[in-house]
DNA sequence: ATGAAAGCGCTAACAC
DNA sequence: GTGTTAGCGCTTTCAT
């Protein structure tokens, strides 16, 4: 049986072990100058002959040197740290999230801190003192928290660069990577209206989330372009839960006077929709069209899979991680542009030509 | 519009603005006691006047002081850095998984570096920098990671200690959390049984997961001890997916020759068996049960809601990370003891008496 | 283009 | 019980 925790120094200065920690100092000896100078090559900063630096990087490479990132930080103004806060109940949502965030860090040498933010606890309780003790360059913040005002404050407060991923509104206040939602519901329901659906549902998602405003409008707007009507009760409230999309579902084919097609704003709800018609052995499409939004894992783990909209999460979470790595360079602290990226319908068998 | 980023540091010295930085000194000066006081009380060592400790707490609280978590690592031991390592199919999995270390770390300052490894990749290549670079108190490992020997090596090369989450075998290699398998697998296994069942399919899990083998085990045991034979073709291969659990069910239950019940490894496996079932119409639970392992997320986002395992997901991450902030604390390095926790059986409405 | 020296904010080792 | 003195491994500032 393996020693635990094998131990990181050596008990008595035997220089053959394992892991004895390489530093600074010893490449700048094996390349014969000084530490500033391999640091210099270490940062990329000019001012270096190209042959001096050749020999310092043959040296990192032989020694297999690998900076120490704490030390880095406490002496420098980076810490390599970025933070990823979520409370979000789609663990596909945060996962996507976490692997375009790192795709990019990686790359620049970062790393990611993920701290799930308790929202029915005290916020500023639990932000302010990670932020005070870990210095990160800056944080990703992902919905709903993108427009908690009590996490934007507790940020700027501390100092901390943040970038908002889907952020719902107060726009100006500071930098944010998202998509169309609007233009995204929009393109849905006239997908649907397309279809030969005139008398369309829709589920409206979580009040605290702010794409669910946007996801309403499209959907009326498409509707009043389209010259259509939204009836009377088609337009339930949900929770972007499968619980709430399912008991929306009960309320909008409960009768016999129901839709023809159901559009629900995220497709955990879209999931309860289809749990509600397979009870009611409505077929779907034939009988009932259900379109759902983000494109989550959940969308292929149901039959027929699932129409709905392809949200660049992982892409939109890289794009954050780099203008947050890019404002740690600049000296005045620009803001970085927000960005707004492309989303997708992926048209799949949930929804068909509506019946009759 | 805000300025950006909200500057760390104020521009000429002037003591009144927000977060200028507060060390261990000033906390010193503020209550007349050396640095090396402050840092005993912060680091709760013993002899210090009980007194002086609540000076040295008032000052902290009074200059809302935090330790720089750069400097601690620096100059001590601890890191205050857990590593997670995943490449997990399951997001669910995932971010259980860090929910249940951070509830524990958070109480003891500790942080989590969330790091995503492409097994596709070179692993050690991904592993090595970032180990060396950190510097983490410990790594909690999730399958199918717990069992990848260069994953582990690569740890051990490193000396950084590391608990393995559900670990399929070399249980004696590193500490470990895990719950019964094997015995969940079974008591599912009778679970079917007892509801008359007994002609039963079973779709095994991914090759490279530990826990496919045990729970394969448990309900070939199980059949075994109840007399019952396991017919040729209802044993089918899977991968943890969706897909290949639809694919394993179109296998089993393409005949007319059809098994009353089927087991699949997991509860994404078991989706894709309703799904199938769904197209055959076939009625669940009357015409087929369908038990599934894991209780994930989506075990809820199906009609009818599946019978599964409930796994103490989030309590295994958990005491991993316990035992590796305990294993810091220590002295000697001894392992802290592994641990088997309970799992649960939760019956829902996809498994029922057999038909006839 | 390069280097010497001075910290960053802590913990550790050893005084007292 | 408490304080002093050294660093930890880097970046920074300022020489040269």
């Amino acid at each position: 049986m393996a020693k635990y925790p094998p131990r990181r120094t050596d008990s008595a200065g035997r220089g053959t072990e394992l892991s004895v920690k390489v530093t600074i100092h010893d490449v700048a000896r094996e390349s014969g100058v000084s530490i500033k100078t391999v640091s210099r090559v270490l940062n990329r900063e000019p001012n270096v002959k190209a042959d001096t630096r050749d020999r310092v990087q043959a040296a990192v490479a032989a020694l297999n040197y690998r900076p120490n990132i704490s030390a880095r930080s406490l002496a420098g103004s980076k810490a390599y740290l970025i933070g990823v806060f979520f409370d979000n109940p789609s663990p596909g949502y945060v996962t996507d999230v976490q692997l375009g965030a790192i795709a990019r860090c990686r790359q620049e040498g970062y790393h990611l801190i993920v701290e799930p933010i308790d929202s029915t606890a005290d916020i500023h309780e639990q932000v302010e003192p990670m932020l005070a003790t870990l210095r990160m360059d800056g944080v990703i913040l992902t919905p709903p928290l993108s427009d908690h005002p009590v996490v934007l404050s507790a940020l700027e407060q501390a100092g901390v660069a943040y970038v908002r991923v889907a952020p719902g509104g107060d726009i100006d206040r500071a930098p944010w990577v998202s998509m169309d939602d609007r233009l995204a519901a929009y393109e849905m329901t006239r997908h649907l209206i397309g279809l030969g659906h005139r008398d369309i549902g829709f589920i409206i998602g979580h009040p605290d989330h702010g794409a669910s405003r946007l996801r309403h409008e499209g959907f009326r707007d498409a509707m009043r372009d389209s010259g259509l009507a939204v009836r009377e009760g088609r337009v339930e409230q949900g929770m972007f839960s499968f619980r709430s999309g399912f008991e929306a579902a009960e309320r909008l084919l409960g009768g016999a006077d129901r839709p023809t097609a159901i559009f629900a704003s995220n497709d955990d709800m879209a999931l309860g929709v289809m749990a509600v018609a397979n009870r009611l052995r409505l077929d779907v499409p034939a009988q009932l069209s259900v379109a759902g939004f983000d494109d989550t894992p959940g969308a292929k783990i149901t039959w027929p899979q699932l129409t709905t909209v392809r949200q660049p999460i992982a892409a939109m979470a890289g794009a954050a991680a780099d203008m947050l790595m890019r404002g740690v360079e600049r000296e005045d602290g620009a803001p970085p542009p927000s960005q707004v990226l492309d989303f997708e319908l992926v048209v799949r068998e949930s929804t068909g030509p509506a019946p009759r």
